[in-house]
DNA sequence: CTGGATCCGCACTGATACTG
DNA sequence: CAGTATCAGTGCGGATCCAG
């Protein structure tokens, strides 16, 4: 049954969960960065975290592993001394930063837009709020 | 300077900056949903509250406020009794909307593919444990 | 009907120190 | 070098009550 009558009514189970779910797995914070570094090849993990600046080892540590969990990541080690592991994308995760590119020159062409109408809307709320 | 030799160096500045910008904006839990059921129209608070099942009038409350600072929704406010608000997405959004197509349609043909690789990771996790 | 205000739990995140 | 363990701060999100 349809929530809202006029409206469509697949908006959650179609595009947006499918969405979300995109979302869950690469929308943490530094996922899209890890991915975009290891999309060109295999990454050292110290590599990693110099070239994801303002990440913490912690985090770093964290998000490779849910990555690696999803199969978006492959995790090699090389039992040598001192020990070397390597990060690479999968092909799973290629096309995932590939279908992100939509929406990152979504954000390039209209980032200005949006603080513009941030810049207005805080105007007005600062107006409007002389009047109590 | 380059963060890691041999690396593309323009990883944080280019397209992942960007696509977190645009995560930041439209990331939030309920950001996409509400846009998606806005997008065909004006809708109400209340049909909005319905339409996306799962959602606090709180956290309605407060996205809603988000998008419309940010230009992505037309909030327009009848002085009628009782009260009567309607919240529609503003061709920007629109446009987000679509930029969110590629990953939408990625996680929906590889939802299938992350569930297994999440399962056959923790099957490796538990047998792992055994040794201790 | 459409919110604002308040309290509160929880998950994410960072800092720090320690280990194989 | 590549992590793990622990502690603590912060903000999101829900529940509830109140207001125009």
């Amino acid at each position: 049954m349809p929530a809202v009558s006029g409206l469509p009514d697949d908006v959650e189970p179609g595009a947006c969960s499918a969405f979300r779910t995109a979302l869950d797995r690469v929308g943490s914070k530094w996922g899209i960065a890890i991915i975009a570094v290891t999309s060109g090849g295999p990454v050292r993990f110290a590599d990693l975290h110099r070239a994801v600046p303002g990440i913490s080892r912690r985090m770093l540590t964290l998000t490779l592993r849910t990555l690696e969990r999803d199969g978006l990541l492959i995790r090699t080690v090389y039992p040598t001394v001192p020990p070397q592991v390597e990060y690479a994308a999968t092909d799973l995760a290629k096309d995932l930063f590939a279908s992100t590119r939509a929406l990152s020159d979504w954000a390039e062409h209209n980032h200005e837009r949006l603080e513009a109408a941030r810049l207005a809307y805080d105007n007005d709320e600062e107006s409007a709020r002389q009047y109590h």
